[in-house]
DNA sequence: CGCACCGTTGATTAAACTCAACCTATGTGG
DNA sequence: CCACATAGGTTGAGTTTAATCAACGGTGCG
């Protein structure tokens, strides 16, 4: 871990990103900014893995990190990627149990750490800041309950066309048009439950009938319409 | 919806169940017992469904519901059953958004509802509240999260065990050893999103196995320990 | 250079879905 | 009270999807 670089000011962070502490008073984001500890996390490092016991939450003020589980046979699940103005962390925190997923870094990041007594402090003071970080919980509770239903229904041409919609709306794409991350085969497989043989196969059809371009890890969508309709998303 | 009978006190459930409301004061009970308003509600009836804007949340007293969402071409996927002592509709309300799954009754149900506004005005007073229903949130989001790596890793076979397991550790079994909970087998494929028909098969495997005796609805886990094996949870 | 990782393609296999038929119990209306 | 409709359960056959296995090429790195 590194400390030679200039730490974000929780102030500035909060009004780049709308983070979840954008609910704080003046005071608290103070006192939030003092007893924070950053870090600069190389890309490729583990975070902390499933099992671990966490002393705190992390808030993401640079970098992409990929949260996942291990299932069957050591098979990595992808279950979200957090960017920044976003925390991870928080549930097993919040329920005093050991981390649930694993999180690696994708690309280069500065994160912040906010002990759970900081956190809790925060929570007993403010009720504002707890419904806020209530609002975070129900909306990934959503979006997973979204994602078991299109897991158990949809076929993995309809899930890989949908997770190629997600990755451009939560990513954005470049000026050339690329969407805004770089997932090997094998990651995109674990996003969407499938063998990474099976993206292969899926990826390269999608750019023969001109849905898509690749450049490498990178993907363009063409015909957004098209894949819309292969995703059954309404 | 009927009114001829005796509304639950809140006390009295908070008691009987450990509610999300066990962490408010006595008057904050007491405000609650005089906001909610109780019905009951028969066997088969839809609370709401997907998409309705719902008021408020409802607080469970007695019976069982089913939580689904309507998936592909109109297929249920379940998400979760509620039963007394738990409340639903939270995430909605806390979003500000339409129900995003639907609520049928399995079992007669005496159910309170709790306005919006009042909820909110026991959020604000009691931080610890806020953080008891965050700490709900984030158990479901767990479950959610495992959830997904079974579906997305795991055979039908599997899945069907360990949803075995679950039902049992869930509802308990009575005098008989029967799991309390009465499901169609489409019910049961809709849980571990597979085809009606495959449950049916691979329930008359378990039992030819000797791992289950059926009674029409009625499950009987006889050999724990290979069920848990073949569920692959540890 | 040689190893490790990633990406790709082909062939084969296996799991699970779909379709169809039929049975039973239950409830409904004439 | 019977005829019929409906919903759920079961079984078999055939098909489809996607997983698995295997081989091979490219790239980057110590």
């Amino acid at each position: 871990m590194n400390k030679n670089f200039d730490e974000p000011l929780c102030v500035q962070c909060n009004q780049d990103f709308k983070t979840i502490f954008h609910k704080l008073t003046p005071e608290q984001l103070e006192y939030l900014n003092n007893v924070k500890s950053c870090t600069v996390v190389k890309k490729g490092r583990i975070l902390y893995e499933e099992g671990n016991r966490i002393s705190g939450i992390f808030c993401i003020n640079k970098g992409i990190l990929k949260v996942y589980k291990t299932g069957v046979e050591g098979k990595e699940q992808i279950i979200k990627f957090a960017k920044p103005g976003e925390v991870i962390g928080y549930r097993s925190v919040i329920n005093g149990e050991p981390a649930c997923t694993s999180v690696k870094i994708l690309e280069d990041a500065v994160l912040c750490h906010i002990n759970s007594q900081d956190l809790y402090h925060l929570l007993k003071e403010n009720a504002e800041f707890g419904i806020e970080l209530l609002q975070i919980a129900c909306k990934e509770l959503g979006e997973a309950n979204n994602y078991i239903t299109d897991i158990a229904q949809k076929s993995v041409r309809e899930r890989l066309a949908e997770i190629l919609l997600h990755l451009k709306d939560e990513f954005g794409i470049n000026e050339e048009g690329l969407i805004n991350i770089s997932l090997t085969r094998e990651e995109l497989a674990n996003i969407i439950g499938t063998a990474t043989e099976s993206v292969i196969r899926l990826l390269s059809e999608f750019k023969t009938e001109g849905l898509i371009e690749l450049q490498g890890r990178k993907i363009k969508l063409i015909d957004l319409n098209k894949i819309k309709k292969i995703s059954n998303v309404f």
